[in-house]
DNA sequence: AGGGTACTTTGACCGAAATCAAATGGAAAC
DNA sequence: GTTTCCATTTGATTTCGGTCAAAGTACCCT
């Protein structure tokens, strides 16, 4: 499949994330300069994008499909530390070498800038630093919010905070408000969700079943999960019920 | 005691955490106009900064002592989810509510700013919010590694993980390199730890006697600690030995 | 010096999740 | 259609850290 295949969009204009990447504020002429020094890539399922340690020579935004940002120790070990959505944004300005490894989780479009270019831009135009900063503060916010599951939940409350996670960033993707029940199809084999949960993948099995015997979740597949009520999901997740409002 | 007690220096120029906060990269002029919005605040060991939830009027910088950021569960399940040092920053511009509990862990002095003309000098003063954008990606980098520690390490490998983290910003403090035995005293209770390293109070001072027992460290009172071989007790970390480099 | 308080250690026991192992299911390949 | 290869589920057992309980220790305040 070609580039121009995947996407109907060449301009920035017509971009998916236009509103929510890392140029969501850039007026039309920042938007032109920064038109010329971009590139895509597409990455597919599976393929690591940036290995750890390397030198990072682009930095750019996930256009369509996830990727995640993983840490290994010697031993094998691993913790995902990150989940890139669409819109989300990879690398570091003013970082050589990657501290992660970044993998393609799904088939991956991304809109790369060279990283010299890109931090000239930076210092010419507030309006993409003012963003980053932005976007950066939300990434550490989502940091510490799994930092409390890490550190303090259970399996059981640790799946549903996964799913509530997901199923809240594909409700706000498809603007379908939260109210009836939500269908969403996982994007993560249940080894990625215990990498992501600091879980093992028979502990992610059996405490998906146990959600689903107790009908908090539904599965029509292993992967399509249907909510029946979000308000029961997120009392699961031990979390705020009332606090479901989307960001 | 008064403010003036606790300092010996009121303009920026003499100010310890001058080449670090987030007023390190600002020329003289800059650092005028900043002087001018400043004011000292100081908090007890013990004291809440700011609640979460409440509406934050001012940001700032630690200037002495230690403040931790916690998230809490309804159950009172909690979780710290930061540890702010001399230079760290808190608040979040753009923000109205605090995402998190601040508190001051140890007696704790404060440079602040009121909110709003420090968000229109960081639109006036690049310097600024360039600087806010590299502590906030550290800050992020710190989490992240964190969430390694809370999702895969073991309870010893956690208690060696903290106290490798102290033991290299106290070297990092006193410029003291990194040969030798190291020595330093430990700013949390076993509970702060406990809630820092999502373990019960009881396992980190059972695992702090093993560690004792094992010789990796040395406790000369319950606070004071020596480590006479960071290689090992970085070995005990379950980190790679060899990066044993400050920042 | 004594008594209170907060912090810390240690012990006995229990349980949630990990580990080890095998079976099942489902989709692509032949 | 059936073989192959993964992903997933389920079961049996173990283990690490949690829970409950009781001392021990250091510091502060009269």
């Amino acid at each position: 499949m070609t580039l121009k295949a995947q996407f109907d969009h060449t301009n920035c204009g017509e971009c998916p994330i236009r509103h929510r990447a890392v140029c969501a504020h850039c007026e039309r002429d920042e938007l032109e300069e920064l038109e010329n020094i971009k590139y895509y890539r597409s990455f597919e399922a599976g393929q690591t994008i940036i290995w750890s340690g390397d030198p990072m020579n682009f930095v750019g935004s996930v256009v369509s499909g996830i990727a995640s940002l993983t840490q290994t120790m010697e031993d094998g070990r691993t913790q995902m530390v990150g989940l890139l959505l669409p819109s989300d944004f990879v690398g570091r300005p003013g970082r050589e070498n990657a501290p992660y490894d970044v993998v393609a989780t799904t088939d991956l479009v991304m809109c790369c800038f060279r990283k010299k270019p890109f931090e000239d831009m930076m210092v010419t135009t507030p309006h993409i630093a003012q963003r980053l900063l932005q976007m950066t503060l939300d990434e550490l916010d989502a940091a510490r919010e799994w930092m409390l599951v890490l550190g303090r939940k259970t399996a059981r409350e640790k799946i549903a905070s996964l799913l509530s996670i997901i199923a809240r960033r594909d409700a706000s993707l498809h603007q379908s408000g939260m109210v009836g029940p939500i269908v969403f199809d996982l994007p993560l084999t249940r080894e990625a969700m215990a990498d992501y949960l600091g879980l093992t993948l028979e502990t992610v099995s059996r405490q998906i079943s146990a959600l689903k015997k107790d009908q908090v979740i539904t599965l029509e597949s292993k992967r399509h999960v249907t909510i029946p009520d979000m308000g029961r999901l997120m009392e699961e997740a031990g979390d705020d019920t009332d606090g479901g409002f989307l960001v």
